[in-house]
DNA sequence: TCCTACATTGGACTCAATCCAAGTCAATTT
DNA sequence: AAATTGACTTGGATTGAGTCCAATGTAGGA
């Protein structure tokens, strides 16, 4: 069932009823909750469980590369428990919403060394912006 | 000499003592600067400009398409002048020194239709992460 | 020159996130 | 099973970036 709780359990990670519970929040396919909304659907099944914490255990998860940190706008960061498949997202500009994509083709090859500047580049981001439907329905 | 500043010109901009002294802080290539350091150049040539004002003209420019906003972290916005040749962003994960990069490839043409959920795409933003070889020296 | 619609100001406010010192607890040790 | 202890949790204060607003100033047209 809990994928992510079983990835976590196996690092030797201490486990606490807050650890779980946000773990299993976390869980599903295009899931990016922002860190208010975990904390608002953790305290459905652990009443006392501060926000502080929930940042804290967001925190850890991206560090241990268990989820991954999505910062498409200016709003609150989301986080996003498919971090086992390499893949880009693709927004909608009005309500925010997001979906996992995966593009054909590799960004990455396509920087000319000359465009590096002396970087050493470690990763690429593809972000899809535009209008969901259901936004689009709403106009 | 102002590019930028013809071109607000060119569209009836009303002008003030403050917008142009943003936009002349705004002149040349690969700059990135944050809206507080773009206040902090201005008060050097005009003492009594507000932060404020930094902020409403910085937006007006970006609504005109003057002027592209970058925020390529969860630090502060730039503002990125090269708004008339379209490029990615390359950014430094140590300091966040960004420059403009020209990739070949299409991403837009690389997102399947069967990966777009309906939505009406209208824009791709491609960000390389890396060390600047600045940082690297300082590892 | 006068007028007025638009621009500027600075201080209060918001929102997301981080910090911190005190209290709590999971898991190891005895 | 109890003691131990270093890691985890808490909530309130704080930070940082940005926005809002009512009062004041001014560019540019008549």
């Amino acid at each position: 069932m809990s994928d992510l709780l079983e990835r976590l359990r196996g690092r030797g990670w201490r486990m606490t009823a807050q650890r779980r519970v946000v773990a299993e929040v976390l869980e599903g396919d295009h899931v990016h909750l922002t860190a208010d909304e975990v904390h608002a659907r953790a305290v459905e099944r652990l009443p006392e469980i501060s926000r502080a914490t929930v940042y804290n255990t967001l925190g850890e998860m991206v560090s241990l590369g268990e989820v991954i940190e999505v910062s498409t706008d200016r709003r609150a960061k989301r986080y996003d428990p498919n971090a086992h498949r390499p893949h880009h997202h693709l927004v909608c500009g009005r309500c925010g919403a997001i979906r996992d994509v995966h593009p054909s083709g590799n960004p990455m090859a396509d920087l000319p060394d000359d465009e590096r500047f002396g970087f050493t580049v470690s990763d690429v981001e593809v972000t899809y912006r535009g209008i969901c439907p259901n936004c689009a329905a709403t106009a």
